[in-house]
DNA sequence: TCAGTGCTTGGCAATATAGCCAAATAGCCA
DNA sequence: TGGCTATTTGGCTATATTGCCAAGCACTGA
């Protein structure tokens, strides 16, 4: 394989390992709507804050996040607003998964 | 957090996770082309084809693509054609870590 | 029925991830 | 300065993932 396109396979891989995971999930949602700091996202959490903390240092790492210290507290806003659009697809296939197993899908057209 | 919105994050955290992975990915795009069997992709990709085979049974169990045996052949494909326009957000999430650290980016038209 | 091809599964070692607690750091205000 | 709040980092254990080899299974064709 192509060792430019193996390091653009390895570069997307990242943006979506850094996605995969549910509580990660909830705070690109969450940040979609509005700017949170840590201990705001951590009370919807309810996991302990170091963990919250951590999460959010992933997505900021993967650049879907930026983070902004305001005093004592750190605010935290997506980067690219448009993340969300990406979950048209990821539903057609959680849908599929409820519908006949061999079928192919239609896209969902937005 | 609300339980119903809880196994709904679940759900499409394990899609992503499925996608999270360079060889996965390549294996996406190339049946976004065209049907292929395991050889083919086994070939392309350049690992033992037990690898290839594990990422695919990861793929199938995601929902993401599906499976055909023909003879003593299985052939795989999509099972959401649409699984590919997922990346214009993931490319502007690259785009922008390769520019200016604290910029909010616009998003792609697609 | 037997050898050969194509694919999957089991098992293992190396590595990565998740989440907690405790400790460290940074900024605020008295 | 000292105490307080907000957040990050280090360290740990438990668990999951990756990728190889070897073994097993399924189909084909002689």
């Amino acid at each position: 394989m192509d060792l430019n396109r193996k390091n653009h396979l390895d570069a997307r891989a990242k943006v979506l390992k850094a996605m995969a995971h549910p509580t990660r999930l909830f705070i690109i949602e969450e940040l979609a709507q509005e700017e949170r700091y840590v201990c705001d996202l951590t009370d919807m959490i309810g996991a302990d804050i170091s963990t919250v903390s951590k999460h959010l240092s992933v997505l900021k790492q993967a650049g879907i996040v930026i983070d902004d210290k305001r005093g004592n507290q750190v605010f935290y806003r997506l980067r690219v607003p448009c993340i969300l659009n990406f979950f048209g697809c990821v539903e057609s296939v959680l849908e599929s998964q409820a519908k006949a197993h061999s079928a192919i899908l239609e896209c969902p057209t937005r």
